[in-house]
DNA sequence: CTCTAAGCGAGACGGTACGTCAGGTCTTGCT
DNA sequence: AGCAAGACCTGACGTACCGTCTCGCTTAGAG
């Protein structure tokens, strides 16, 4: 019957927005540049995307972003694991490409407050997750009172990292590790 | 020498864009619509303004914002204190116009960052300091240990009103009152 | 491949520019303005015309002009011929719409000389061959010297109609009377 | 009383735009320009001029024009005479300068026609009348039939220079002396 | 010899139009 | 059908001038 959609349209409209983003920034990524850039025409976006910020969203599930990518190690000692993430969520701040990137991530959560709530919501999730799950162990073998709220204690983190990523810059070490150092004598046992 | 320029005109801007913020979100914000509703020649923008940013940054400079505004009572409870300020900025969420300048604050801060980080600042200074005194007041009444960073405590708090602002939500009273006895656990005395 | 040009906005805007000519005269005609009375959008125009001039062009040339569309009747009487095309042409200048189109034609050359010579010829072209045939035919009656140039003498008629019409309004018929007479004068056999 | 209209001003604009003229056409003239140019405020130009054309009106008036100032020998050789004047008013228009002149007057004379009638009439009256003036005295010494109108072969020739202005390009000697013989031909004893 | 009514430069102001850019819809012909 | 190409209408962009309007300063005559 019909020709089905085209993979290699899709992907290249992806990775248009990809590298647009980290060249020029979310405000300046048009729809016509990203068809020329994509060798793809107009209508086969608006066929496929309701708007620029679906398309972002959908490139950024695809793709990888900064803190949400890295291995996330685990060793016997709770604050040296989660000052490792903390670092490197906010190191990935220095490298520009990365900047952009969660830029166009705030940008978009400004103006399509939903898509955003949703792709925030993705990204953190599996932090969230994981600082959870970090933490219970760590009541398990009695380093944090077993009455504390990992969830709060999560938020605060990502909280921590959406801040700095709003900022633009990376926290300091320092910072890194007084903040750590906090957030968890809050739940020591 | 030649005329001066008309304070009448400026204000008349700054007051469209703050309606224009609410009304519409900042990305439906344009220059023409600004010019017509200020009653003001597009010129007249152009001469004084590099850029629709910079408009939102004197309406909200010389306005108010959510959070900003709030008169911030001291008792003799700290933790109340604090749960006051921050359920108060968080209460701002609620309202639509709050939660409209809060966005245009954040998509502002993505698209123009070095404006958006003056901006910030500027809004986070006040209660940053704030905080950091009545904690220094705290320590005095021996209800947190003297070796305390206070400054690191009221980045928490200022992180999670920001990510509560990003998120678009008030934040639970609950959720309140777990965040501050969690960052107060982690200074007490 | 792409959506062929409309011919309807083509048209649409031909017809605007010849309207507005006649009523508001060259000088007043804007390209919004006739964007707006065709009912097609100003990148139309600017996507197929590089200027105000080279629409007035298109709109002229399929078109018509005053004195360049009358039928020239050729009856026995050189003289007789003559004065009618002469006198023909010249009431033309009674009429607001002929002005109009006439001054919009010299307003271009003095503004676009390429353009404007280009649109002179190509009005003048006609007028021209029809004297030198008319002349020549006279010639082989032997109204006419035979060693008379038959070009300087249909340029002076040109130049009169031209200059008549530079003046804005039109010629006496003593005055058509007696320049006919003069030019015939000087090339009776 | 009060001071009264600075001189230096006057000229100055006047200046102005004949050099703007020159430089680059009636058109792309603005008030702003000559204003800058002049060193002299836009009100005072609004103050003492109506319009862009009562400017140049004033400039050429005051200025000279191509074949308005040719000094006018004359001799015992009408054709000679005649063929000079046609001759010198025709080479001018191979100056750019001049020809620009001519173009600003046609220019001029198709946006303010009541003005430009004015101004061709003022430039056009002294060569008509020195040309009656010649030919009178030439029915004198009866060269010219003395019923000739000595008007009409005046606007035939003025036809000519204005006509050739028009095209922007001077006559050739050849057909300089073509023309002349004709028109003389027509009035010859 | 002061007063004062204009002239003057500068340039801000509300406008209109410029020529450009992108948005989103559509048509055409190929696959 | 899907797709590339690109014309179309719409509407905002940022700029250039328009003609009007203060400003603060000079610069005459009239008192």
């Amino acid at each position: 019957m019909p020709r089905p959609r085209s993979e290699r349209a899709r992907q290249a409209v992806l990775a248009a927005m990809r590298r647009a983003i980290s060249a020029e920034g979310y405000a300046a990524v048009t729809i016509e540049g990203l068809a020329a850039e994509a060798e793809v025409s107009k209508q086969t976006i608006y066929r496929w995307w309701p708007s620029k910020a679906a398309i972002l969203g959908e490139a950024l599930l695809e793709g990888s972003i900064p803190g949400g990518d890295v291995s996330l190690p685990v060793t016997d000692d709770l604050e040296a694991d989660l000052r490792a993430w903390l670092s490197a969520s906010s190191v990935g701040l220095g490298k520009p490409e990365s900047v952009a990137l969660a830029r166009a991530l705030i940008a978009v959560t400004a103006t399509d407050p939903e898509l955003g709530a949703a792709l925030n919501k993705r990204f953190a999730s599996p932090i969230v997750e994981w600082i959870v799950e970090r933490i219970s162990h760590a009541k398990d073998v009695g380093d944090v009172r077993t009455d504390a709220d990992a969830g709060v204690i999560a938020d605060q983190f990502v909280a921590t990292a959406s801040y700095a990523a709003l900022q633009g810059r990376p926290l300091s070490d320092e910072r890194v590790r007084a903040t750590v150092e906090l957030l968890l004598r809050g739940i020591a046992a």
